[in-house]
DNA sequence: TAAGATTGAAAACTCAATCTTT
DNA sequence: AAAGATTGAGTTTTCAATCTTA
């Protein structure tokens, strides 16, 4: 990667990323008419899931979400309170704390997918091709 | 495409997306650190200087930067503000106002691309080669 | 009645300060 | 002093209601 790119290939990196915060907003907006939580719920309870049978400690989710650790406390605070999560203390560390996915959490976790599948379907197969999609599907796993 | 997408597949488009919003906030926070305002701004202004020398109306800058048109009129208020840009009655329809890019607006736009630029080349360059980011460029095209 | 724009109140987010434990 | 987590205060965003003109 000597050559430098281009500044209207830039502005395509640009115009994918803007395109990309609507359709998160779209599927948010899809989310929430459905009477479901939003995409940060999503991705917290995503990675409680991952790990299951053991939880995460908060700092973790932080990591992980890429969200910052100043809401997390409140945003774990009203997942816990719709017990989509539990929380514990943590044996090692009495400074943290460890969280848990529920069977609650598990459910309204595969209620969100379908719509937030769609919408990622919809989005990309209605504009490429299915060569389109393989090539950009090698691409990506190197982002 | 009669074919539908695997969940693998979609999974990756995910990971895209989630990876995108983290970009975004990197920008911003950069942004933030050099004194200046953050990619809603940015936005606001582009579209304001590409129409130049008219002006848009503020529902237009809703739909081309896809703001919601609640948070748009404080947006702009605070725009105003710093006088990056005008804010005119408008002749044709007296309901409403038409907006235009001050010099002062240009400026930080211009002021700013470098910053978003230098971002969304780090983040494509450092993982991508050249070729991968021509065929990207392709694919971005039709999206 | 509907569209463009604004405003008030509530919810969410961000920053810094704080508390507890290491 | 530093790390994990929480909290308070200020800002921003969102939702609904409001105002003016078409």
């Amino acid at each position: 990667m000597s050559k430098k790119p281009s500044a209207t290939t830039i502005s395509a990196w640009a115009k994918l990323v803007r395109t990309q915060t609507l359709l998160v907003d779209q599927i948010n907006t899809s989310l929430s008419a459905a009477g479901l939580p939003g995409l940060a719920w999503y991705d917290v309870l995503l990675e409680l899931h991952r790990v299951q049978p053991k939880g995460l400690r908060q700092y973790e989710i932080g990591e992980k979400t890429l969200l910052t650790k100043h809401n997390l406390s409140r945003l774990i605070d009203k997942l816990e309170d719709e017990q989509l999560l539990e929380r514990r203390n943590c044996d090692e560390d009495s400074r943290g704390k460890v969280v848990f996915i529920t069977a609650e959490g598990k459910k309204r976790l595969k209620q969100m997918w379908p719509i937030y599948a769609e919408h990622l379907s919809t989005f990309f197969e209605s504009k490429l091709t299915l060569a389109d999609i393989t090539q950009l599907e090698k691409i990506l796993a190197k982002l």
